[in-house]
RNA sequence: GCCUCAUUAGCUCAGCUGGUAGAGCAACUGAUUUGUAAUCAGUAGGUCACUGGUUCGACUCCGGUAUGAGGCUCCA
């Protein structure tokens, strides 16, 4: 008999080779009916896999992260195994699940496989489905493994056999499917009711463009067909969402070929939006000890070959911009920093000045790759909210500390409630690739390690994630949706002011050599309004809505009131128009509405005579008859941040 | 940059297997003076992304280029 303890720490005994799905048969039919896979001793195990030794099992099902990725895993076999039978002689590559669903590269050989092909995969699968085959795990030698898929002719398994060590081996088979697999599986392929084949795309085998491009089929699977309709559901509200669209229904932002790819054309609405939330944390920022310096937007070719960058990206820049006579080069910044380190180089520094913190809403100028560029999320060129701070050694972790709460402080004021801090550190093994000192590494990743734990920040360490001159912290946001993005980071750099020689005098009267912080709570300007965008849908907060309110005159009787009335809120610092227009009503609020508009004030006889006027919130409709100066009271209140 | 797909009026989209284009909204003109999500009528607007080719004839078929979309790779 073994021991099997649950989470709850209950035991319960069983005979050895008894499986996860045993136990909890034992407990409930319905808990076995759904149960995918368990994690045995930390580890995610077919629920059939028979257990025999003394095992803390947790069973998972689908709400649990392991028990969708085994589901999803599961039916990218499941697709494989369609593929197979559709497609005789389809080479496979890998399959693994992802973040929403799962993904199995396939090459087709001769076959141009389209996405009108996808339907038919579809019903394949369903079919496959229905035969509850199930998933079997067979133990298998290297030898065996190379032999099976030498018959097979497939050079992808081939190849990934090659990495992998004998008695560590595995099938798994449904059906008549067979596969190199670690495993898990769901127990049968009865659980996959609702499926879904999304896309085709293709991908470099092991991700790496010098090999062949194969054909890599998205799909999305789910235990109830009702899962499917709500996920489907939901990706159709995010795409309603999309910044590109709803920049260009709000008129935001535009594009336009003659400027050229990834160069946002901000609109005055764009504009407006992007100013107010510049100015919301240049006052932050100022409050914090900031001071606001503005510099060019090329710099010599000199200033970046000092900095280390022309050596790591000159060639995949923009290439340098000659004089026509002294045959001098220019590069378009690609960052701020070394324009700051110029700054701080000015004049002598003393340990009481520090630390000295330069702040920029720089814009800055990108080469990157045509494929790469995605609205405003990925541009040419862009402005930062860039500051940089110098400090001594001993200043390091309390700055980085402030900053840390100016960031949250942002995140705050947005609406991004749901957050995790990245702490990115050197890559393990490849450390070719950083620059400076390890021991001055070692310092800043132990410092951004503690300051994180004594923030009390919700943490993942990612190794290979940090910049080429020093580790990273990077808050990754989750929006409205769901979805995470990659905002504020925050990077500390002791590289910089070795290679601009910047230093300051200290106490004993010797020259130090002081740290530099990077940071950016918006990451930048573009992309966090991309952001905010989809977070919001284009609902923006009052504060930040480029139009704040739109006066709608019954008729043009009232006109001359209603400008009255808007000089009045302009003059208190709120913008908005009069929508003068010899339309109705009711065309004038749902011309509001559509452009998102928080407040529409409506005037006419009653409201001219009594210096009022009728609000209708967007959204929510009429809320009534109010003075201008309460109305103005109401604006003012909702307004600060 | 690579793979796949797309590009028709300012916007959203029709246009069957080749016979040089159409709607709705927007714009403009006129009428209407309007009370909480679209007033009516008229006018104008397109080298069908660009560029070669096949054809008696190309928006339609084929090649190239540009731009966009979904991926891959990349991201100071």
């Amino acid at each position: 008999m073994i021991k099997i303890t649950l989470p709850d720490n209950s035991v319960r005994e069983f005979e050895s080779g008894a499986s996860s799905l045993d136990v909890a048969k034992s407990i409930s039919e319905g808990l076995a009916r759904n149960v995918l896979a368990a994690e045995v001793n930390g580890e995610v195990w077919d629920a059939t896999r028979p257990l025999t030794a003394d095992s803390n099992v947790k069973l998972l099902t689908w709400n649990d992260t392991d028990g969708k990725s085994t589901f999803w895993h599961s039916s990218a076999h499941l697709m494989a195994e369609a593929l197979e039978a559709l497609y005789p002689g389809v080479k496979l590559g890998i399959g693994p699940s992802i973040e929403n669903g799962f993904y199995y590269d396939v090459d087709f050989g001769d076959h141009e496989f389209s996405s009108e092909e996808l339907a038919n995969v579809e019903k394949k699968m369903k079919e496959l489905a229905k035969q509850k085959n199930v998933y079997a795990r067979e133990d298998i030698s290297k030898a065996d493994a190379v032999k099976y898929f030498e018959e097979k002719e497939d050079p992808y398994k081939l190849d990934l056999l090659e990495g992998l060590e004998d008695g560590q081996i595995t099938f798994y088979k449904q059906g008549a499917f067979t596969d190199l697999c670690r495993g898990p599986h769901i127990p049968h392929t009865g659980f996959i009711k609702a499926i879904k084949l999304m896309s085709v795309a293709g991908a470099y085998w092991r991700g790496d463009e010098k090999n062949k491009m194969l054909t890599r089929i998205y799909g999305i699977t789910f235990p109830k067909a009702k899962e499917l309709t709500e996920y489907l559901e939901r990706l159709e509200e995010a795409k309603k969402r999309d910044h590109r669209k709803v920049g260009q229904e709000l008129d935001l932002f535009t594009f336009s070929q003659r400027v050229g790819q990834g160069l946002p054309l901000w609109l005055p609405k764009g504009t407006t939006l992007r100013e107010r939330l510049e100015n919301f944390l240049r006052k932050a920022q100022q409050k914090a000890g900031y001071q606001q310096v503005v510099t060019p937007h090329i710099g010599s070719k000199d200033l970046y070959v000092t900095s280390g960058h022309y050596a790591k990206y000159g060639e995949d820049s923009f290439q340098p911009i000659h004089t026509p006579h002294e045959g001098e080069e220019y590069l378009l910044k690609p960052m701020n920093c070394p324009h700051h380190c110029e700054i701080y180089r000015s004049r002598p520094r003393s340990y009481r000045d520090l630390p000295v913190r330069l702040a920029e809403f720089g814009t800055v100028y990108r080469y990157e790759q045509s494929g790469e560029l995605h609205g405003l999320t990925r541009v040419r060129g862009f402005t930062q909210d860039d500051a940089h701070l110098f400090c001594r050694p001993d200043q390091v972790k309390e700055e980085f500390g402030k900053v840390i709460d100016l960031v949250l402080y942002v995140f705050k004021s947005l609406g991004f409630d749901d957050y995790l801090a990245q702490i990115s550190l050197r890559d393990k093994e490849d450390r070719a690739k950083y620059i400076g000192k390890e021991s001055d590494w070692d310092r800043a990743e132990k410092d951004i390690e503690e300051v994180a734990a004594e923030k009390g920040l919700k943490t993942v360490v990612e190794y290979g994630e940090a910049a080429f001159y020093g580790p990273k912290l990077d808050f990754m946001v989750r929006d409205a949706l769901g979805r995470s993005w990659q905002l504020g980071t925050i990077q500390v750099d002791y590289q910089l002011p070795q290679r601009f020689e910047l230093e300051y005098k200290d106490s004993d009267n010797s020259l130090k050599r002081p740290v530099m912080i990077h940071r950016a709570p918006f990451g930048s300007m573009e992309r966090f309004i991309a952001i905010l965008i989809e977070h919001t849908g284009g609902n923006f907060p009052l504060w930040l809505a480029p139009e704040q309110f739109t006066i709608l005159p019954v008729s043009d009787k009232y006109n001359d009131y209603a400008y009255d009335v808007m000089s009045e809120l302009e003059e208190a610092g709120f913008t908005g128009t009069v929508d003068a227009r010899a339309e109705k009503i009711g065309r004038k609020i749902r011309d509001a509405e559509v452009q998102k508009t928080p407040y529409m004030l409506i005037v006419g006889e009653k409201e001219m005579d009594g210096n009022a006027v009728s609000v209708r919130k967007k959204g929510e409709g009429d809320v009534g008859t109010m003075s201008v100066s309460d109305f103005l009271a109401l604006f003012k209140k909702e307004t600060a941040v």
